[in-house]
DNA sequence: GTCTATAACGAGATAGAC
DNA sequence: GTCTATCTCGTTATAGAC
């Protein structure tokens, strides 16, 4: 469920993956235990015995190689939103769902990709800035229809607009992950999710 | 109110501080901007418009900068603290005022130091891994006491321990300057810390 | 306390053989 | 597609003069 780590459909081991893939799935578990700017093109190279020259064939610069691990990671992002959608019907239990994404990924000790690349926005090209944007566009859209949809079923109260709501769970979610892995803590992330969706999704 | 640019008390120019001071100056905007591992000493020193030898005399190597860094905001965020402890007496009002030195912060552009090095947690030596551990929960300790003393009073009511809503004070407004960040816009921030607090501690 | 000079290393990147 | 070899530049850090 987790944005991590999906599978080569036709394989079943990390190993039979193409380079590509296998690049991107190095990167990015780099990108969010250590930040863009705390890995090189050198680690991923080491970790997967090949030369740097090798990464440069398949990703030209460290831009491009970051704009392909955000466009990844917002594509299964937005699978798992889709996949959320088909399995959850009440609104409330969508939100939770939703939630524990984030925790899952937070279970393997790394900070949401997006989150990690928010802190060193600054550093990073447009491109990237852009899809970093987009990447938290769309969940804040996804959750403000899951939102108004438990409104309009009266499932969910809310005391304001629901865009607004749904931007304090993205910022409250990302902000439990931050907090929580210096503490090495994902009890603390739970504890936080669900206060923070208890405070802001009424239960019945 | 917020922990930026405290002046020298002898002296109300940037110019005359001591060049200890105008170094933490400059690396901590740094930091707030870019991170830990996105600014260096040659950018420090151009615009100080000294040599990186001269950084090196003050501060040995970029961890000892970093360490001063985390304790000297630590010491004004404590300051801080205490300024709203004696200028406050509504524990609502204090939590407020809490929320808007982030937003001060925020304001000038910067993360909060710590959130931002919260993020490279990983890349960072264990003086500076505990220094920003010491200031969580030097923030969390701060909020419980304010939160539990509210709940005393009868000011405020909590659906939970104080400590838990405390960090979830702390991790909500990290994650709302993290988000509000590379949207360039602070009143996202003031939305959601409002609609945090709001939802948390009762207005009666 | 600040400078020049330089060392030592790492990072991102390219050329060209295989 | 992957390699060796190399380049250029940036970064951290030190030695030693002033």
């Amino acid at each position: 469920m987790a944005p991590n780590q999906t599978r080569d459909p036709e394989s079943d081991q990390l190993d039979r993956a193409d380079t590509a893939t296998r690049i991107l799935d190095v990167a990015e578990r780099l990108v969010q235990l250590r930040g863009f700017n705390g890995f090189s093109y050198a680690d991923v190279a080491a970790e997967l015995h090949i030369t740097k020259a090798s990464l440069h064939y398949h990703f030209p610069g460290k831009a491009e190689l970051g704009r392909a691990l955000i466009e990844r990671y917002a594509e299964r992002f937005s699978a798992a939103l889709e996949a959320i959608d088909q399995q959850e019907t009440d609104p409330v239990a969508k939100i939770h769902a939703y939630a524990a994404i984030y925790g899952d990924v937070l279970s393997t000790r790394r900070m949401c990709l997006c989150g990690m690349l928010a802190a060193g926005y600054d550093t990073l090209d447009e491109p990237m800035q852009q899809a970093v944007i987009a990447f938290f566009d769309a969940n804040e859209e996804w959750l403000t229809r899951v939102l108004q949809e438990g409104q309009e079923s009266g499932r969910i109260r809310l005391n304001g607009p629901a865009g607004e709501a749904a931007q304090l769970i993205v910022s409250g979610l990302e902000g439990a992950m931050l907090i929580a892995r210096p503490y090495d803590d994902v009890e603390r992330f739970h504890l936080a999710a669900t206060r923070l969706l208890t405070g802001l999704v009424s239960k019945s």
